[in-house]
DNA sequence: AACATTTTTTGATGTATATCAAAATCAACT
DNA sequence: AGTTGATTTTGATATACATCAAAAAATGTT
């Protein structure tokens, strides 16, 4: 089944209309490692899952890369702000690993929101549940040292280590790799 | 109007029986400085709107409090994580000034989602805009210094500043009351 | 107005993390 | 297996911010 679909229906009901329509606008391709799958501010980014594959989001800061997030397989990920506001986002993404991407788009998503309105509560529970981990960023980002944030990248999500280079996860940790690799020495 | 009610009329179209549902559940409060809205643990919390007044939200870390955000007038909160996962939340949340509340519980809320299935839009509209406001919050804490974090408050909420004293300001920012006064002063 | 309480500032010193430079290790390719 | 480039570690030093203590200023109360 669709990944896509199969995601959605963790959230609440869909009807077997709703679902065909999502069937038929949901796209399918592969990448390769370093590719992007969005250039900031080319493209609305939309909703998408990783049948196989891993990616990161970052920015530019002073001209220098600066992770926000990281995705792997079995989860719906995208940026929020393009759905909310139409607008693209200011994030690039890129795989890190040769991916199997499902995705919707930002105009096609919309137009399901407008003909399927029961999808609004699946969108709702998506945008709660991307809130509920945004606060907890936020507060490991507010309160935490570097090496406990270190500790809880671990604990949530233990796989990445192994699929990532420390300079990734240092920038997303928002310290520099050489602390990263001292706080690791223990 | 019931500010509620206002308040969800600008992300979506509301009908007049889930308007008059609304209105019959909604509750009206008044509440004295230092008072606090939700004990944490204690209570589901739900969505609310400030007629007049000014909050902080906190929680404890080593036995100390930290905000994490303040509300004031024409707003809409409450916080997500009981909203999607009908548990407490972790944060407690404080009157700064003599005020005048207009709320809605949680239990009353999942109501109106099952019966008015049109407010989940809202729901999704205005959980959507919390995100793009905890991305925004995650990214500061992320990448500025203490010092430019102060700038982005300053010009985000400038009036916040007049309201609210210099050591619930520091701890929303996540520095000491010393460093934010050093930083004050140029 | 005088006193008590809260808030803000200042000073001295300590600590976590950054920066810069280089070495060591690992991975990829021929 | 040897060479090349990428990644990770190590060392020396600098900097932003914390901590502790106290003074100064502002605010509230009788």
């Amino acid at each position: 089944m669709n990944p896509i679909i199969q995601q959605f229906k963790r959230y609440g009901f869909l009807s077997s209309e709703a679902e065909t329509a999502i069937e038929g606008r949901t796209k399918h391709f592969f990448k390769k490692k370093h590719d992007h799958f969005l250039k900031s501010g080319q493209v609305l980014s939309s909703y998408f899952v990783l049948e196989k594959g891993l990616i990161r989001a970052y920015f530019y800061r002073d001209g220098k890369e600066v992770n926000t997030w990281f995705g792997e397989e079995n989860q719906i990920f995208g940026s929020i702000l393009p759905v909310y506001t139409n607008r693209p986002s200011f994030e690039n993404i890129q795989f890190l690993e040769d991916s199997e991407v499902y995705a919707i788009s930002v105009e096609d998503l919309n137009e399901l929101y407008r003909m399927y309105p029961e999808l609004n509560l699946i969108g709702r529970k998506i945008a709660e549940e991307v809130c509920v981990i945004l606060e907890e960023r936020s507060i490991s980002l507010h309160i935490e040292s570097a090496s406990e944030r270190y500790q809880s990248l671990i604990r949530l999500q233990p796989r990445l280590l192994s699929r990532i280079n420390l300079g990734h996860i240092a920038s997303y940790l928002g310290i520099t790799q050489e602390t990263l690799s001292r706080i690791r020495r223990y």
